[in-house]
RNA sequence: UCCUCAAUAGCUCAGUUGGUUAGAGCAUCUGACUGUUAAUCAGAGGGUCACUGGUUCAAGUCCAGUUUGAGGAGCCA
């Protein structure tokens, strides 16, 4: 007989019908004559209670089933005496694939740390939070395919392993084959990089954009979903050496184009998450409840499933950076000097200190920003007329600040050019990237957005190590 | 990388001005109980007090360094 998952057992409840239902076992209780195993096998949030007959059952057998075990079921399904479900299955027949010594087994049925289940990497995919995460992570990576498949987008993979080591978004990890212990040397005492595997030096990519940019120049709607390295010393919840970047670029877009699309993105999938993932982000809403309660009223913030939906409800605040700094110049804050780095005037870098502000103070939604002078963002981007800003925009989100990053791009070959020289980007070894601009230029614009702060956002997570699988951080490449 | 705080049983935590044999709840084990819901009740076992060094008659407690973790900052997505 083949198994059937519990998620439609429980959607169906077929009274009477008989199944197999395999899954590892969450808890069991019972007493001499009976005994209930909330059974789970990842399909569901909800667990399957299993009702066994003790006398029908040897005891060895029954006493294999212990926290983390994992079983397989025949019996049929009935409604429930007890209360905590509407219907159970009556094992006929049990089964004890995989033993779990439970003195042994760190998961319990009680409330874990998240620290304490980072810890057991390998592990917390069998808790109740992890596994709605996990859910919701795959819902999301689907929603963002379907999004841009249905506006005609075509999705590119861009390279993992990058020549150059100027994509300027960040220091790199280097890929080598060199025995490490004995490096050959060039006449001049430099590290002999032809003898490496690639003939050159390689590093792991900090974003795909370039590529994605040269896929654009003839198929006109693309994007990149892949993995991304930065080998940054960042030590944050809200950084990864690791992570997921979905890059889209679009030929014939200018900055406003790309902001549109960027709303539309980010609400399109928080919709997607709200319809397809209704009952995981109602066990993480009330997970967060739980947590807040020990906090003063006033800190509590919005619960999550209201928190996504006023997003849906509202208009991204647009305005340019130099509105911004006025803003922030004539804040109370910035006034009686409670900002750790006062707003002087234009060229100041906002600091997340004023991100929030505007953010979660003045405009109370979430803000994109345009307009930023040149001088601190990169060189690929749109100089504007003024002289002084270039076409940037970031969409900043409620307690994860920046989300999105993107620009209209420089067409214009000599601008793009001269840019590169001014900032020492060498202009050789990204002729292929200046090409575009040389044949067939044309305007266009895109952006980045980072996977799990996305994640952060939909599932309420306050640390992005617990919304990936298996977190890269300095210090940790565990599992 | 910088600032602040922390590390005690498998987990979550108490541990007084430095002073006898380091405590609780949960988990585990044993037993009781005819339908449980993080079952309940009774009993038992379980500790290199993160690590290294120092101060002291005496250190879980004080000091220094290291490691790891948390919160914040920078870099960014």
């Amino acid at each position: 007989m083949r198994r059937t998952e519990i998620k439609t057992i429980l959607q169906k409840e077929e009274i009477g019908a008989e199944v197999v239902v395999k899954g590892w076992v969450r808890n069991y209780r019972g007493n001499n004559f009976v005994m209930f195993v909330a059974l789970n096998d990842g399909s569901s949030l909800q667990n399957l209670q299993i009702v066994i007959d003790i006398e029908k059952f040897d005891a060895q057998l029954l006493k294999k089933i212990t926290v983390g075990s994992s079983l397989s079921i025949q019996g049929t399904i009935a409604k429930s005496e007890g209360k905590g479900q509407s219907i159970e299955v009556l094992a006929s027949s049990v089964e004890v694939l995989g033993t779990a010594n439970a003195d042994e087994y760190p998961l319990q049925p009680k409330k874990h740390s998240l620290e304490f289940l980072r810890e057991i990497g390998h592990l917390r995919f069998r808790s109740n939070t992890f596994g709605a995460i996990t859910r919701i992570r795959h819902q999301m990576i689907y929603a963002i395919h379907t999004f841009f498949h249905e506006r005609g987008f075509y999705n590119i993979h861009t390279p993992i392993i990058t020549g150059s080591d100027c994509e300027g978004a960040g220091e790199m990890f280097q890929v080598t084959t060199l025995d490490l212990k004995k490096l050959p040397f060039t006449k001049d005492g430099n590290i002999d990089f032809s003898e490496d595997f690639f003939g050159k030096q390689t590093n792991l990519t900090v974003s795909g954009q370039l590529e994605v940019e040269m896929a654009c120049m003839a198929m006109s709607k693309v994007y990149t979903f892949g993995p991304t390295f930065r080998a940054e010393n960042s030590n944050t919840s809200r950084h990864l050496a690791e992570f997921w970047m979905i890059e889209p670029e679009v030929a014939f877009a200018d900055i406003y184009d790309d902001m549109d699309l960027a709303e539309e993105f980010l609400k399109y999938l928080i919709s997607y998450a709200l319809t397809n993932c209704k009952e995981d982000l109602e066990f993480l809403q009330e997970r967060l409840l739980q947590e807040e309660k020990s906090k003063p009223e006033q800190e509590r913030s919005m619960p999550l499933i209201e928190k996504l939906q006023f997003v849906l409800a509202n208009d991204f605040q647009r305005l340019t950076y130099t509105e911004a700094i006025e803003i922030l110049k004539e804040s109370k804050p910035n006034k009686k000097g409670q900002f750790k780095y006062e707003v002087k005037g234009f060229g100041t870098d906002l600091q997340s200190e004023h991100e929030r502000y505007l953010v979660e103070k003045h405009f109370k939604k979430p803000v994109i920003l345009t307009g930023y002078p040149k001088e601190i963002k990169a060189f690929y981007m749109k100089q504007n007329p003024d002289g002084k800003t270039v076409a940037a925009m970031d969409v900043l989100f409620p307690q994860i600040g920046e989300i999105i990053g993107g620009s209209e791009r420089e067409a214009d070959y000599d601008k793009l050019y001269n840019r590169m020289v001014e900032m020492n980007i060498p202009t050789e070894e990204l002729y292929w990237y200046l090409d575009s601009r040389r044949y067939g230029t044309v305007p266009h614009a895109g952006f980045g957005l980072g996977f799990e702060r996305l994640m952060l956002f939909v599932t309420g997570m306050g640390n992005i190590r617990d919304v990936i699988p298996f977190p890269r951080y300095p210090k940790s490449a565990d599992f």
